[in-house]
DNA sequence: CGTTTTTCCGTAAACGTTTACGAGAACACA
DNA sequence: TGTGTTCTCGTAAACGTTTACGGAAAAACG
């Protein structure tokens, strides 16, 4: 069944070294030989066992994605990153690299998976995602010297690292300015409560485009809650029973912005109608739901590829003549107007 | 960086054997030697090199788990599978074993990657999801000897292997049972277009309820789409149109009845109102729905450690004394009934 | 024909583990 | 003291690759 590279030597009558050079596409090998491998290659049907080859060269060729559901989330946030990873691994593909997705169990929060990953060196490098505004696993990566990306930004990290982000500061500006210019003041901001780093800059782009048109921020028109569907549901009635209470609402990603409607609704409240609701990640979600939520859309996939060369070309050995280099991007959100305000 | 077990025995100033013995609890060591080992590895921070233990042993102590897109379709069933993987990460983390999710390209039906997996032998056994009626990659894993499971039942396969279903018979039958005892006769049903087992299932259960209750099939009620939001779109008209319109849909899943609860919207159509719907499977989008979907909730955490168990009971190395065992089982749906129907 | 270069291939070591085997030391028992 | 047993450990082979090195044969060149 699993045939060895041993298997080819014996069967054609040479060694092993120049069956694998033959393999390998070198130079040192008679054109002829390394027809009779090749073919020999297919009808034994062999192909190169990854353990011995990962051992010998010190290199596993693939890639991790760090998947990681949040706490109080049984989601991952994956309507968001699928169409990336197509992206990613499509990309990655073409240089011979594969990319496998490590789970985490729910809570630890990925360092304690992170590690055994870098130690037992099961992938070349890693990409991480959902970063937060301080996130131990880039100053861990950082500190072992192990090649990695990032899908968005952070504080921490003591040598620069190739990063893609999106631009929730200016997202959340032009949602802003968007409401403004349709006449609305008491704008809400709804965004995750955890450390990630894009619910800080959507909030400073919030904060931002209000004190642009000279509106003051309201802390009661500021919540928090948990990325999902729930922490949208609890949270929104409570910007909706201040004192005086918002014309519009922007949320920060769609899952939120699912149960904030459920609560409006509740509440006899119509978005499109009584409220305008501006959502900053599109997904199908903002699209198919009723009414169609006005959102900000990232180009995912092309993210994803991108994402893998940066990656590819801040290591040594997949860079290109040109030597390593660090590639930060942070791209535009563009917005997507529906009929939610 | 990276200390091996030469670096512990030099340190100790012992054998490589007797390091390695002592690491996998071995009996014939000295307590105190172990003792000794166990803390030189900690302090020199070392963990087995996973290449080469895989390369000895033969084995990667890894479980991949395909994840494929479908065609047409960007979306992966994630929120279906997120819960079911935390399952099955949980307990295979308790026998050594880590899963990797394996990505594949949109379109290629994953045997290209399949193939990979297996051939150059980077997990010890692989999960499927999304059987299909006619599943080739069951063919080729049952005849290429590698272990698996799936979950969803399909029709290929010589030798049994172990596999983990929902009733999705039974919940069809269900539905029906319930709108016809609420007054519906005219009921509509809406499935993907694919080969995906599940869905033939699901329709086996509705013509049977309908039969049941002396309703006839009619040909005019039952939909076929993509799996995704725009499949539902699409489709849901078509039934609407029909010359003797239903009164009730029943979705094969969260995603097509968002699509298609976005169609009957834009037709005036409210459902729990002027239409009765009815949802298969239950994720966090039919509760928070408006209004909140009644569908059919699966135990999916409970499944992915089910599914775990039943894959090393099959596996020699794995199973109990008792040696490897074959097990299938088949879970229920249970009906959360909620606003729209 | 002698010398140099090129082409091609075999040999063997190395990657980091695990493990079968055997041997020395300590111990028990008569 | 002689014999057998039990504990411990070192030695070395093996897993399947890749690759540095050297050498034989062929080709090129004068």
């Amino acid at each position: 069944m699993a045939s060895s590279i041993h298997d080819l030597a014996r069967h054609l009558n040479i060694s092993i070294g120049t069956v694998s050079r033959a393999l390998n596409g070198r130079a040192d090998v008679n054109a002829d030989t390394r027809q009779r491998v090749l073919e020999a290659a297919r009808t034994l049907n062999y192909s190169p066992n990854q353990s011995g080859r990962s051992l010998r060269q010190g290199a596993t060729h693939s890639i991790a994605f760090m998947l990681q559901p949040h706490p109080g989330d049984q989601q991952y946030g994956e309507p968001f990153f699928m169409p990336f990873l197509i992206g990613l691994q499509a990309k990655l593909a073409e240089s011979g690299l594969d990319l496998i997705v490590v789970m985490g169990a729910p809570g630890d929060y990925q360092q304690e998976r992170l590690r055994r990953v870098v130690e037992t060196r099961r992938a070349d490098a890693v990409v991480l995602a959902w970063t937060r505004r301080e996130d131990e696993r880039i100053d861990y990566l950082t500190q072992a010297g192990f090649p990695f990306a990032t899908v968005g930004r952070s504080r921490s990290g003591a040598r620069p690292y190739p990063s893609l982000d999106l631009d929730f500061e200016k997202a959340g500006a032009d949602a802003v300015d968007r409401l403004v210019a349709r006449g609305h003041r008491r704008i809400a901001a709804i965004r995750p409560s955890l450390d990630l780093n894009f619910s800080y800059l959507f909030l400073d782009g919030y904060s931002k485009g209000l004190l642009r048109h000279g509106i003051e921020v309201d802390p009661e028109l500021i919540a928090d809650g948990f990325i999902n569907e729930a922490g949208g549901y609890a949270v929104t009635p409570r910007v909706m029973r201040s004192k005086n209470p918002p014309t519009a609402i922007i949320f920060n990603n769609d899952v939120m912005a699912l149960g904030g409607c459920k609560a409006l609704a509740e509440m006899g409240i119509r978005p499109g109608q009584d409220i305008a609701v501006t959502v900053i990640v599109d997904t199908p979600l903002c699209r198919y739901f009723s009414p169609a939520l006005t959102a900000f859309r990232p180009a995912l996939e092309p993210m994803g590829q991108r994402l893998a060369e940066m990656l590819l070309a801040s290591i040594p050995a997949f860079a290109g003549p040109e030597g390593p280099r660090i590639i930060r991007e942070v791209w535009p959100l563009e917005l997507v107007a529906r009929d939610s305000d």
